[in-house]
DNA sequence: GAAAAACCCGAACAAGCTGTCCATCATCAT
DNA sequence: ATGATGATGGACAGCTTGTTCGGGTTTTTC
């Protein structure tokens, strides 16, 4: 039955998808060219374009792959912990847990070597999962819940770029504990002038 | 005396220059070959080499103006208002009113039209400002100088994107009052938990 | 096991971009 | 005005890209 691919053809493309995995890490997408890749990877001229249109082309076929996994992880995250509603930014362990796993894969995307097309993707997928777990409704009208999801998207990207940069690696809960803190309560508590009293939403203290 | 620069010099220059800024905003600049710029330009190719090694020599030239230009803003907005202390962050104001101003040039700078140069370029400049700005000591060492920084310039980029696709245009007041409001008390107060007190994850024991 | 199908490979091709060279010409200082 | 300076444009070889084609190999199907 045809209905599966064919050996050769899956063998072909996941080697081009490790060379090009490899690439990215050494040289960055940009930089890169179709025959640097066929020549990693082994593979003549004319087998890449058959399989692909370019290279950015191939990029995006395993973001679909990757898309996949994430949303698993997010499912199973959720599955285990059910404390959506009393923990906001719960699933924010299990992301920096899945980044630590995946360290190579994620350097690729993140801090500039993956260019535009990788940034956006992951922009993309990060902003679905942020916009899914957020609360439905928000106290302040006055910020709209787009630009919430924006910037908690950019926190994790950050946070991930400043982790992977990081000279000894720090455990995944101590980097989420930082997240979170400068996340849900701002750097007010770190600097000198705690001006939230300022504010009408005074502090409900217990 | 030849002390000044030839005027033809400057005027290609310029001419290279404006070429551009208008290519990045239409095509982004990974997207573009030196040929467009000549041709936009209306310059020949020996001229182009004769005054930049290539595309990012070019660029990074006009990142040296945009550098200067900017810490003069940031002088001057220190010298109008020094209320360096008793209130932090309160540069903010003047990057948003300088990013309305000069938009073009921004919108070429962040969402990924600028490709990998452009955007370390504008994160090593706003890091910078940043670190001066902020207070030398954190009441919780266990947070990082060198994160919170990276925090507070992601938020500046994030909110910058944000607001340029943005559909009508804010004024800078406002969105600057939406960054500091989420930079400076997190987004806690926008979303029902307010766990400001716990520290431990027992969420489990409730 | 054999035929048929699908796939990989290598070479060759036009088209486009890159960086450099040199003769020409406009602009500058004297 | 008149050399001297240096900006300018066009032509050049070298390289990468994406496509096409025929021959050879592996896989699937019967």
């Amino acid at each position: 039955m045809p209905r599966e691919i064919d050996r050769r053809a899956a063998r072909t493309r996941k080697a081009l998808h490790e060379a090009l995995l490899a690439l990215m890490l050494r040289k960055g997408y940009e930089a890169l060219s179709v025959q640097d890749i066929i020549d990693e990877a082994d593979v003549g001229r004319s087998t890449f374009y058959a399989h692909y249109t370019g290279k950015e082309d191939l990029l995006r076929s395993g973001f679909r792959m990757l898309r996949e996994e994430l949303k698993e992880a997010q499912s199973a995250a959720r599955a285990g912990a059910e404390a959506s509603h009393d923990d906001p930014l719960g699933f924010s362990t299990a992301i920096f847990e899945h980044a630590a796993r995946y360290a190579d894969h994620y350097r690729t995307m993140i801090g500039g070597r993956g260019g535009a097309v990788t940034e956006n993707e992951i922009r993309l997928i990060l902003s679905e999962m942020v916009r899914q777990e957020l609360p439905p409704t928000l106290h302040d009208e006055a910020i709209p819940r787009d630009f919430v999801v924006q910037f908690i998207v950019g926190a994790f990207l950050t946070t991930l770029n400043w982790w992977f940069e990081r000279k000894p690696k720090l455990p995944p809960s101590q980097v989420d504990a930082m997240f979170r803190s400068l996340v849900l309560d701002g750097l007010s508590p770190l600097i000198g002038g705690d001006r939230r009293s300022v504010d009408s939403q005074a502090a409900k203290s217990r």
